[in-house]
RNA sequence: GUCGCUGUGGCGAAAUGGCAGACGCAUUGGACUUAAAAUCCAAGGACCUCUGAUAGGGUCGUGUGGGUUCGACUCCCACCAGCGACACCA
């Protein structure tokens, strides 16, 4: 085997590390090694379709981060499941009528066939699905630790519900009582939310599936209706979860897309008291709003509720009753998605009621209008055109009144008459003004005041709001962890409204077999339907039916990386000693899409996890880097129709043209899509280049980070690079598999040692930096300069392989076999540069003057400043320039370059 | 609309205050060969200029305009374009 055959090497080695499980990774780290790494993928969802080429990137990335480190001494944890549960396996039930567990298992099998493919070094025997019974015992375990804990807020702490004080008034109410208040405070609980019904369909539908008030899909009506679920109180933690941001290592930019979703607010609440229709009489009601601009409250003109706020029924007047109504119903049938999204007018209608302000006195009418979410804040604003931008198109809209009270500072004579006079809103920071004592403060000196008031007059408080919702927990989805929760039935067979936790002892709950997934047009989950032996259960004498909502695919991805840890353990979800030892993930890689929701969820279980004392660290990813996406050149004829990349060709002139009709194309980049035919399968470019070729261009198109288009010709580069590091060590014209007959076992010159070291010194930053893609150019500079050398030490080969292990590990084992060794370079000490290795004795300087280089001249490294600068004076080139001249000033960046600044 | 990221040769990129374009692709020239492929060696930002020809020299050049600095791809301000996320959260 003289050439370089990646076809031949690669499945040799994977089944050699697959035989001798070189990549096991021991229950604790290795007490007399460098530490634990603790390095993990983002799972994937094991589609159909196979690996796509984003797949390996990220996957690469953190292979080469572990390999090195192995070499290092640590001992590296580096695990891959799959995230299984879901919608595209249970629609393709739908369709074929087969379970989906069978198409889930068969994905399962192809990807992790693919991934072998690859070389990872992942500990296979770690590996598992989150659809495994095994393991979604323990996410329904998890789940029922949600349900035991409720959130001490003067604790800050998750505890278990048996420590929650009952109060008095309801512990007298009995057992029942304490049962519901007990309900009401759990971590996991159920409400009625609002969900997207769609009765043509019947099902019910995710919000981006809504448009208009109708299904995407059809086009049929969607209707929100309040139906049972499961809610997970994340809110409770909101606070933690934005505060603790700080202990990460994550880009500021995934902080602050969490930090906003998290959209945290402080403010106020103020009560204002509905007056009777003729302004005077309070009627008892008040109306509180939340409002972040408390020093505004002089300005606030009218409010406005929310269409399916409590009050709106009773403060209604008959006279607007009828068209309040119809406006509440109307609001009804959008998503929340709908009444907040696009540049739409807003609508509102009076409701004949009016309230008073309470530090003006005056009565302002109550309005409703659906730009007012009921779930946020109160569901109830005071308006105040003048300062709020939406405040302000409302009342021109409706013609309510405007009235100033923040004043500019800094503003033109003419945006401050603007201001004045209503035709321009004004929703900066400023001075108060026309607002009693808070007049001449400034905003900020207003708001503390207007609060201090408020208080002081039980009018009002400080108060605090976050856009983060309760997290809706269930699907009505048959492919999905069932709720290990029973309800009781009552004496007629109907649920009773009493909920218990499914003995932890009875778990896993297993799904039931069913002969039908379709959707049958009614709200209700299709575990409804499955057999009565698995619907119905008995418990110390009472009769129970089953939950039959299931849990979302977040689910099993809460908690994967902890299940990594001790994927066989029986006992408990993980080994308790073996958590503290293994964890935190030291570095967590994935895709940006998962920049708030998985991260969020992920976060808050293991916040519980960790109150409840069954973790040891508060968070779960010390670091976290995001892989750009990998796009894709896409072609497009002349009349925009779009040509598979495959029918492609490109001329001398560089033209790209149809590969048939020769017709011109226009080239884009785009998202990889079959419906823009340039998908590129990986397993395709490991047939053709090999996969270490696959691994290395993968890395070297540019950094890990950034988003970047994927080339043939670039794959073809890198594999050019390989069949060059091999002809440096193989011989390739012999019949057997020997050296190179330059590679010598001799001493290596003081040139090929300084190339050597300086190497080992730059690869090695480089990948501790995740800079990967410098990494492989600094080891193609080596391999062009050792193929000029006619004589190779084979030291400098050794090394060679050494680096290239983690980038290119299957012809970096084939080498080191090559070069004599008989073991596996995988755990082969990294090696180590010399910086007395890498010292040169002289050095170029460029002499700049005015800025500009004009010379360039020899001098010894290390020399003072002074002998420097008389050098650089010297030279011929410099002296001509400087003919005549005033030298002002001489800047010397030492070894770097010297600056000549002249008179003009 | 708001926020974020990115703008550097024909292309992917490197350099994050100190010689812009490392490394690779594509291109061109040469060596080897009867020839081709493969391989090896070399050239290369644009424009101008000197010369018989080389060597040499100059000006411009990192999206645009300004600023800070002896010196800016790099730092600051404003703007433009592309991509992505969020989008009436009071």
């Amino acid at each position: 085997m003289p050439r370089y055959n990646p076809a031949e090497i690669e499945p040799k080695w994977q089944a050699y590390w697959e035989q001798n499980k070189t990549f096991r990774c021991p229950e604790f780290p290795d007490p007399n090694g460098k530490g634990k790494l603790y390095v993990l993928d983002m799972f994937p969802y094991p589609s159909g379709a196979g690996l796509h080429v984003g797949h390996p990137e990220g996957y690469t990335a953190t292979d080469i981060y572990c390999r090195y480190w192995r070499m290092q001494g640590k001992t590296v944890l580096h695990p891959m499941g799959y995230d299984a549960f879901g919608l595209p396996a249970e629609e393709y039930a739908i369709r074929t009528n087969t379970p989906p567990r069978q198409s889930t298992e068969a994905n399962i099998a192809n990807f992790t066939r693919q991934l072998k493919m690859l070389g990872f070094s992942y500990d296979w025997d770690r590996s598992f699905a989150t659809t495994d019974v095994e393991y979604f015992r323990w996410t329904q375990w998890i789940f029922l630790i949600l349900f035991d804990t409720w959130y001490d807020p003067q604790d800050r702490k998750g505890k278990p519900i048996s420590q929650l004080p009952i109060p008095e008034q309801v512990a007298e109410k009995g057992p029942e009582a304490i049962a519901s208040y007990r309900d009401s405070y759990r971590l996991a609980y159920q409400d009625d939310a609002l969900v997207n019904w769609c009765p043509a369909l019947g099902t019910v539908l995710a919000n981006e599936e809504v448009i208009d008030g109708r299904s995407e899909r059809g086009d049929h009506p969607v209707q929100r209706i309040p139906l049972r679920q499961w809610m997970l109180r994340i809110t409770s933690y909101a606070d933690r979860l934005l505060g603790d941001l700080d202990l990460l290592d994550w880009s500021v930019g995934i902080k602050k897309l969490q930090s906003d979703w998290i959209g945290k607010s402080t403010g106020a609440e103020v009560d204002f008291p509905v007056a009777t229709q003729d302004g005077k009489q309070a009627t008892g009601e008040s109306i509180r709003v939340y409002t972040t601009r408390p020093d505004t409250l002089y300005g606030a003109t009218y409010l406005v509720l929310a269409p399916e706020h409590p009050l709106v029924a009773k403060i209604t007047s008959t006279q607007q009753s009828d068209l309040v109504h119809e406006y509440c119903k109307a609001a009804s049938f959008k998503s929340d998605r709908d009444r907040t999204e696009g540049e739409k007018q807003k609508t509102g209608v009076f409701t004949g009621a009016t309230a008073i302000n309470p530090v003006t006195q005056k009565p302002i009418p109550v309005w409703i209008a659906d730009y007012v979410l009921g779930n946020y804040g109160t569901g109830a604003i005071m308006a105040v055109p003048a300062h709020d931008t939406r405040d302000y198109e409302f009342a021109i809209k409706y013609q309510l009144p405007i009235v100033q009270v923040v004043e500019p500072i800094e503003a033109s004579q003419q945006e401050l008459e603007e201001i004045r006079s209503g035709k321009v809103c004004f929703a900066g920071e400023g001075i108060a003004i026309a607002s009693g004592e808070l007049s001449g403060l400034k905003t900020k000196d207003a708001k503390d005041k207007v609060i201090q008031n408020l208080e002081r007059l039980g009018l009002g408080r400080q108060a605090v709001n976050y856009k983060l919702r309760d997290w809706l927990f269930s699907r009505q989805r048959f492919w999905g962890e069932p709720f290990p929760i029973l309800h009781e039935l009552g004496q007629d067979g109907k649920p009773n409204g009493q909920i218990r936790a499914v003995p932890i002892k009875d778990l896993p709950v297993d799904l039931p077999h069913l002969e039908d997934y379709k959707p049958h047009g009614r709200p209700e989950p299709p575990l409804g339907k499955a057999d009565p032996s698995w619907l119905y259960v008995e418990l110390d004498g009472k009769r129970y039916r089953r939950e039959t909502n299931t849990m979302p695919q977040w689910a099993g991805s809460c908690w994967y990386y902890l299940r990594f840890i001790s994927p066989k353990c029986s006992e408990a979800f993980v080994d308790r000693e073996q958590e503290a030892a293994w964890m935190p993930v030291d570095l967590y890689i994935g895709g940006a899409e998962h920049a708030v929701l998985h991260l969020l969820y992920a976060r808050f279980w293991h916040k519980v996890l960790y109150d409840r004392g069954y973790v040891s660290h508060p968070e779960p990813f010390q670091k976290l880097v995001n892989q750009g996406m990998i796009l894709s050149y896409a072609y497009k004829d002349q009349r925009g129709a779009l040509v598979s990349v495959d029918l492609v060709q490109e001329d001398e002139q560089g033209v790209t043209r149809h590969l048939q009709t020769g017709e011109q194309l226009n080239q884009i980049v785009a998202k990889m899509s079959k419906a823009l035919k340039n998908v590129v399968d990986p397993e395709g470019v490991v047939k053709e280049y090999g996969a270490d070729a696959l691994r290395l261009y993968e890395m070297f198109m540019g950094p890990l980070e950034a988003t970047k288009p994927w080339s043939m010709q670039g794959v073809n580069g890198v594999r050019n690079f390989l069949d060059r590091a091999w002809r440096l060590i193989v011989d390739s014209r012999a019949e057997e598999l020997r050296c190179n007959e330059s590679v010598q076992d001799i001493p290596t010159s003081q040139e090929q040692d300084r190339v050597v070291h300086t190497t080992i010194a730059a690869v090695t930053q480089d990948i501790e930096n995740l800079s990967f893609n410098t990494a492989i150019a600094r080891m193609m500079e080596f391999v062009n300069y050792f193929t000029k050398e006619s004589v190779r030490p084979k030291s400098s080969m050794e090394c060679l392989a050494l680096l290239l292990s983690p980038f290119a590990p299957h012809v970096a084992e084939e080498l080191w076999r090559v070069l004599g060794h008989q073991e596996s370079i995988a755990y082969v000490a990294w090696p180590t540069s010399d910086p007395e290795k890498m010292k040169i004795e002289s050095v170029e300087i460029p002499v700049q003057v005015n800025g500009k280089v004009r010379a360039k001249v020899h001098m010894p490294v290390g020399i003072d400043n002074e002998q420097a600068h008389r050098l650089a004076m010297s030279n011929q080139r410099v002296i001509e320039i400087l003919e005549g001249k005033e030298v002002l000033k001489v800047v010397i960046v030492p070894g770097k370059m010297i600056n000549l600044v002249v008179k003009q």
